[in-house]
DNA sequence: CTCCTGTCCTGCCGGC
DNA sequence: TGCCGGCAGGACAGGA
């Protein structure tokens, strides 16, 4: 489920009790997620102060006082919920790991899937660790453009859809907001990469960041609420415009009066596709 | 190299 | 009601 606006406020929703914390305890209810927790994971968390936490494509990074991250990847079916000092808490079914920190609170990592992944790593060596020497710039960061598509696509048969939702390209754009962003700048998703013109990178890198910073507004006051009831992270409902729209009409056509519905849904590498049949080309 | 397929795992939903 | 197939938002290995 989570793209980068859902881990985004995840981490952001977590921040305030972690945030110089120390982790007093750690609970690992299996020996491994999607890999396996490495070895020494609770050695190198216990008695550590929490210094901050920030995000990189889909991971949470959590730095430590020993110059360790404690690295969080939600997959599919990942969640954080936060249980404060005086809630009761029991362990549920896919409660996998659960930190308590000297407050009293409690951090649990939910995932019934187990796409997810936890592991450590120096914060020296972040930039040469597998899972982060490849990936691209971040959308809403600076390295981000349409000049920097155009020459990154170049030579690239596949699809745009396939091209955006690789991490090596752009991090954080899963599929919904692929097709959110395709949608909006108004680009086939079957189109060939390298085929999608200057002009259309451009409104493609616009509607890549418009999105994922509106569901990011949006995922910051969905929080809020949600928050009051379980004080679980990580899953709010946003209203898509093609996404799971499947025979509906979208806003543009809506718009322009037309009658028919013209959203189709169509399989790209086995992922569904979302697109207004009208306006994409 | 690039690109595509299959796979990890559980839950849920719709059809019969 | 129960059973079954299909599908799910990620990432990666392996093969063509």
């Amino acid at each position: 489920m989570p793209e980068l606006p859902e881990v985004e406020t995840v981490m952001r929703g977590l921040s305030p009790y972690m945030q110089g914390e120390v982790i007093e305890r750690v609970i690992l209810k299996r020996k491994d997620l999607r890999i396996p927790f490495p070895k020494n994971l609770s050695q190198q968390l216990q008695g550590r102060r929490v210094l901050n936490l920030s995000r990189r494509a889909k991971y949470i990074l959590i730095t430590l006082d020993n110059n360790v991250v404690l690295v969080v990847h939600l997959g599919m079916s990942g969640r954080v919920d936060v249980v404060e000092a005086e809630q009761d808490f029991q362990i549920r079914k896919h409660d996998h790991f659960i930190l308590g920190l000297h407050s009293g609170v409690r951090i649990i990592y939910n995932d019934p899937r187990r796409f997810g992944m936890i592991f450590t790593v120096d914060q020296k060596a972040i930039e040469n660790h597998k899972s982060f020497a490849m990936l691209g710039p971040e959308p809403l960061g600076n390295g981000f453009s349409a000049t920097y598509l155009k020459e990154k696509l170049k030579g690239k048969k596949q699809s745009i859809k396939q091209a955006i939702m690789d991490q090596r390209v752009v991090v954080g754009v899963g599929n919904i907001y692929v097709c959110e962003a395709l949608y909006e700048s108004g680009i086939d998703p079957t189109k060939k990469a390298h085929e999608v013109s200057l002009k259309k990178l451009e409104n493609l890198t616009r509607s890549i960041r418009h999105v994922l910073r509106k569901a990011i507004n949006a995922g910051g006051s969905t929080l809020n609420d949600y928050r009051q009831a379980d004080g679980s992270l990580g899953y709010f409902q946003h209203h898509f415009k093609v996404y799971d729209q499947e025979g509906t009409l979208c806003p543009k056509c809506k718009k322009a009066e037309y009658k028919k519905p013209c959203i189709r849904r169509l399989a790209q590498s086995g992922r569904s596709t979302y697109y207004c049949a009208r306006t994409q080309k």
